[in-house]
DNA sequence: ACATACTATCAATGTAGATTGATATTTATA
DNA sequence: TATAAATATCAATCTACATTGATAGTATGT
């Protein structure tokens, strides 16, 4: 064929982080998630109250964002904060690359 | 709580065609079909033989993408031309809205 | 008419990951 | 110290959907 893509090594390896990326943010109660940290950081209960989801889901969602880097935490007494990682948000901008 | 995020009707269907959106183009071979295709159009065999994918695996991808309306088909000979629908690819645009 | 190339569809299977229920841990409060 | 609130973790279940295998349809060339 005629072109290269898809196909070398390093092409592969930013395929796949944007997959990553993708997979972690195309679940609405992640994405909402995002969406209401955007505004101010919270506490689980008030994530999970808002939402209307159950506590342990809330917390299986928040890990993983977290876990990806996307948000980060904070103890206050017996409340964990959770707020963006605004720095790794950006990341979003990588997709301009494959879809423009 | 002091704002009104992903709860309202508007916010709700928003969400709801951004997860949509992001499910589709989260797909590693989907991802790969969209690469493939910005650089030029092309029939079903080229891009199973290019991606080595099964050809009935690629048929149902590109049905996705095609019924999500990413992309659009033409008919030469006994070949199915598939190529971007630009205009929806601007859907991109949307996320903006929801991660910056 | 026959063989071949190209594509789509259908049913069955496999699998990642979201959800649920139960429970442990930690901190604050009475 | 006992109770309650907040959070995380684990195992089990459920579910959407990607993958596979088989097959049918359609166009082309001999």
């Amino acid at each position: 064929m005629d072109f290269d893509c898809c196909k070398n090594k390093k092409s592969e390896m930013e395929i796949n982080e944007v997959i990553d990326f993708l997979k972690i943010i195309s679940e609405k109660n992640r994405l909402k998630i995002l969406c209401i940290l955007q505004k101010k950081e919270k506490c689980v209960c008030e994530i999970w109250k808002y939402l209307d989801l159950p506590q342990n889901l809330t917390s299986y969602h928040l890990g993983i964002l977290k876990n990806f880097g996307l948000i980060n935490s904070k103890k206050e007494g017996t409340k964990i904060i959770y707020f963006l990682n605004k720095k790794n948000i950006k990341k979003l901008n990588f997709l301009k690359k494959f879809l423009t």
